[in-house]
DNA sequence: ATTGGACTTA
């Protein structure tokens, strides 16, 4: 007997051996060869061994070789095939166990429940739940647990609730994580009441109860029921500060979000890398590169490691800010780069117009043996746009198709639009959204509709302007849309009829607005903006720079006003948008030989554009806008987009 | 005697 023991045991330490040097197959065959495949303990074993080399099929065949399953097989297998995504098998082993009449012990459960809640398959689980019953399982915490984590993944709250309320309130199998497991459940089906209640009537309280709740508000977009449970509690840790600063990012408060990541740091509180990532996608969203630059100093004083998340967020940062050469800086220093990383360069080098170096980068991403994906095809498809390579653009666009089965995206086809419209090919485009496999959406159209803009091709602007409408016809953009295309004709009745038809509809026209940061403070424009307290200085400042502009040449383009108004107040109108209000803000407030930084959320308009060229020549100073699109580096009265934007 | 008990927050 004993002797039997100390083989088995032999065999089990070559099969942990099998992890690096025996292969598994050749285990097998010594188990056959000394009468060992019917050993439980030696065959539970084997089966465990293979499931971290996803030899899934393997493992199923030492099943089955098996004559006398017992619950110690059946549950390695179960979780073998878990953890290597047959969720479908994994149940249909469990329907097996239970009709062999193998009895199910502690250790089978958590795996078939998570199986079911990966299948989303809502009957399922019920009838689980049932079978436990039936069986008469004991429901401690533990199995509770994983019943709960099971409906709030499928999204069975009712279920998830009955089941809570139904539990005896002992604090030992009500335990904190319970309720917290169920708070969470309640935010994720953004039932706010619920979970609020039982945050309430919660015994005891941990950290993550309370940010479980804080993360609830900001998931449904209330910052201010967020701060409130924020500033309610006791002791905020490093993931209730980075709630409330990936929350304030997530809800377009990027400014409060920077406020918040300082207010941690005067806290003492020492982010992490997901502080990291959410406060410099922050800045990223915004360009706010001083902010950025400080968190790159305060990352290099702390001797925080870059990795591939916080290295490929600060990727981000510098790219955005208009800052290429640093991001290019931060990308050669990593040493593990990931899919994203790569992305985010080859976007980079994009939007800023840079089709070589996108091109390179493209490259060289397949020799690190990474493939690319959608997003990297996307990037390298906008490197061709901005930069007019037609032909170029449609090659990688079929040899993602058929090098690499990738599936266009709208957002895929919507880039062909714009790289046959930039370049004036406008019936090519106008065939391509014809013959799309899918339906075409607002951002193809819209990208037909840019293009016949900037052509002044007015017949089918308003046909694209059409489309626009169709889709969305609560979208502000629509009506902008079709109405700037009467403006551009001088159709002033038509433009009239629209303006009042969203009025009709209460449609509220998106501002544009404009970010530049000043030494470290972020300082933001809407058009016509009055409310900074600078705003005297900065119209006459904006006046002396537009009078100027015009002794050089500089002619307002009233095109790209709306309304029918009188020309000189169309001016005017034109003459307030954000971006230059932001310009001649930076002009006053940044010292000379500095770079004047703006982020504009919407498409620069032509009139600003043609200013900005000429206030990088008067002042001599470089001027780089970030717009929806792309990067306008303005240097002597050139900008890098060549004027094809 | 054998099987990594469950799980929440960015």
């Amino acid at each position: 007997m004993m002797a039997i023991h100390q083989a088995v045991n032999s065999f089990i330490l070559l099969i942990h051996r099998a992890k690096t040097t025996l292969s598994l197959k050749e285990i097998h065959a010594r188990l056959f060869r000394f009468n060992f495949s019917q050993n439980s303990h030696a065959v539970t074993q084997l089966i465990s061994a293979c499931s971290p080399f996803g030899a899934i099929q393997y493992a199923i065949l030492i099943f089955r070789s098996f004559r006398d399953p017992n619950p110690f097989v059946f549950n390695s297998l179960i979780r073998a095939l878990f953890d290597n995504s047959c969720f479908d098998t994994a149940i249909s082993h469990f329907a097996f166990m239970m009709q062999l009449d193998v009895r199910p012990d502690y250790l089978t459960f958590p795996f078939v429940l998570k199986s079911a809640a990966c299948l989303q398959e809502v009957g399922l689980g019920s009838s689980l739940h049932s079978e436990i019953i039936k069986i008469g399982f004991e429901l401690d915490s533990f199995v509770r647990i994983s019943l709960l984590d099971m409906y709030v993944k499928l999204n069975n709250l009712g279920s998830a609730l009955r089941l809570f309320y139904e539990t005896p309130e002992t604090n030992k199998i009500r335990s904190i994580l319970l309720w917290n497991v169920m708070i969470n459940g309640c935010c994720r089906a953004s039932d706010l009441k619920t979970a609020v209640e039982l945050f309430e009537r919660m015994p005891d309280r941990d950290a993550a109860s309370w940010n479980s709740l804080i993360n609830g508000f900001v998931k449904i977009g209330d910052m201010e029921g967020a701060r409130d449970f924020f500033d309610r509690m006791p002791e905020k840790n490093v993931v209730s500060w980075t709630t409330m600063i990936s929350g304030y990012s997530q809800n377009d408060n990027h400014k409060w979000a920077l406020d918040t990541f300082n207010q941690m740091l005067e806290e003492g509180v020492r982010p992490n890398d997901y502080t990291l990532v959410s406060v410099l996608s922050a800045c990223a969203k915004i360009g706010a590169l001083d902010a950025g630059r400080r968190i790159h100093d305060y990352i290099r004083q702390n001797n925080v490691k870059i990795n591939r998340q916080n290295g490929t967020a600060l990727i981000e940062m510098y790219a955005k800010s208009g800052k290429i050469i640093c991001a290019k800086q931060v990308f050669d220093l990593m040493k593990e780069k990931g899919l994203l990383t790569w992305s985010v360069m080859i976007v980079g080098w994009a939007v800023h117009g840079y089709c070589v170096e996108a091109f390179r980068c493209f490259e060289a991403m397949k020799c690190a043996g990474i493939t690319p994906d959608g997003v990297a095809f996307l990037g390298i498809l906008t490197a061709c746009a901005h930069t007019g390579l037609v032909d170029q653009g449609l090659w990688f666009f079929n040899m993602m198709r058929q090098d690499y089965f990738i599936e266009p995206s709208v957002k895929h086809y919507a880039c062909i639009v714009d790289l046959f419209g930039r370049a004036g090919r406008l019936e090519e485009a106008l065939k391509f959204i014809e013959d799309m496999p899918v339906e075409p959406d607002y951002v193809v159209w819209g990208a037909l509709f840019c293009a016949c803009s900037a052509q002044k091709n007015i017949q089918m602007a308003e046909l694209a302007a059409q489309q626009l409408l169709r889709l969305e016809p609560s979208h502000p953009g629509s009506y902008i849309f079709l109405s700037n295309v009467y403006a551009r004709t001088g159709r002033w009745n038509d433009v009239e009829r629209v303006r009042v038809k969203m009025r009709e509809k209460q449609i509220e026209k998106s501002p544009g607005w404009s970010f530049i940061e000043v030494g470290s403070h972020v300082h933001q424009f809407v058009a016509g903006d009055i409310s900074h307290p600078c705003t005297a200085v900065i119209y006459s400042k904006l006046e002396e720079l537009t009078t100027d502009a015009k002794a050089q040449g500089y002619l307002p383009d009233t095109g790209w006003v709306m309304h029918n108004i009188e020309e000189e107040d169309k001016e005017d109108a034109v003459g307030s948008h954000s971006e230059k209000l932001a310009l001649a803000f930076g002009l006053i407030s940044i010292p000379r030989g500095e770079d004047i930084r703006i982020v504009k959320n919407l498409r620069v308009c032509g009139d600003c554009h043609s200013l900005m060229k000429y206030a990088s020549r008067m002042s001599q100073r470089e001027i780089i806008l970030r717009d929806i699109k792309r990067f306008h580096h303005f240097k002597d009265g050139v900008c890098s987009c060549k004027d094809y934007w």
